[in-house]
DNA sequence: ACAAATTTGGACATATCTGTCCAACAACGA
DNA sequence: TCGTTGTTGGACAGATATGTCCAAATTTGT
């Protein structure tokens, strides 16, 4: 492989990442602009617009599931730990996660990457078995609550009606309390 | 107007109240064959596209503000509020208010109605500047993120990680719990 | 029963998106 | 430098969605 067209499917799916955020219905000609490459050279590296799609939540998950796992959120305290993922995913993760969010609805149906969301799920529902926290409610619900909530506060950031340092200040607060025992 | 019309009209909104908020890019096509009327007929009431996400929004916007309503957000404990609000919500609000996420980021940008969540924000920021809830985050984040877990525990519902009443009574322990003072 | 309103099926022009082919061009690597 | 690899623009067929027109059939209200 050319240094070129490597440096081309890097440049290819960053911008469908961005594009797809914002817009998950964009077509192949906006992500190729986005990309600043023809329309052709996008079909020379993905066969099909399902098959950029694919490669675009593999490697999006892919960063997220690494991001998580450096924020080490199975070492020392729970509550600890919890304020560690809830920074790491704020600061970075989110950026990744939020793709696969807007383009889990438009995934084919038969595609492995359908159940994106369980392998994020899992880390997070580990951290909540592993601490005592909120024993009352399913720690699935504790989990999903949690994406909820990112996926809120991003929103809020998105929409301008919240800066991002409150936001951030937001979560630190409100989650766990959320995950408070009682 | 002749009842037949009006007959029709309702049935054209639910189908597309119910089309829309499975798939938000469904075609007229697919909102009449569920309306169960010819295609012609959707634009004789709605002269585009566009309009017919007009109609819908705006009445699932007035609907889920009436329902907000005569749960008296306004009318005692502001805690007991609170829970009147979550459980109206849970049992009819959410119904309606679940096409407006989805719309919201289709519908055009000149429409009046992008600003969907304003005023349904604002019944519930009312109701949280009334009770003493939290006041170390902004009213206006408690708002959303109620919105956004409600969002959350109907999608746990609607992908069948959660059934419907397990999910209402993870809501009714864990919003209190967000809301809680300190 | 009858006139008016409404619905229906068919057909049509228009636009957009996907996926493909090809020839010319540019960039890489040895 | 030179052959190979990769990129580009143009063009094309097929599919799909929108919006429109029309004449025939149906339903409604009186």
């Amino acid at each position: 492989m050319r240094a070129d067209a490597e440096r081309n499917i890097a440049t290819i799916l960053d911008a469908a990442e961005r594009v797809l955020a914002a817009t998950p219905d964009a077509g192949m000609a906006a992500i190729a602009r986005a990309a600043g490459v023809a329309r052709q050279t996008v079909y020379a590296h993905y066969s099909s617009r399902e098959a950029l799609l694919e490669a675009v939540a593999e490697r999006a998950l892919a960063q997220t599931l690494a991001a998580i796992d450096a924020a080490e959120p199975e070492r020392g305290d729970p509550r600890e730990a919890l304020d560690r993922l809830i920074a790491a995913w704020w600061g970075s993760i989110g950026r990744h996660a939020r793709v696969l969010e807007a383009l889990a609805p438009a995934m084919p149906a038969h595609s492995e990457l359908r159940a994106f969301h369980a392998p994020i799920l899992g880390r997070v529902e580990a951290l909540i078995e592993r601490g005592d926290f909120a024993r009352d409610v399913p720690p699935a619900w504790l989990a999903a609550a949690f994406l909820g909530l990112m996926h809120t506060a991003a929103e809020e950031v998105a929409s301008g009606r919240l800066s991002q340092e409150a936001a951030g200040r937001a979560l630190a607060r409100s989650i766990p309390r959320l995950f408070a025992d009682r």
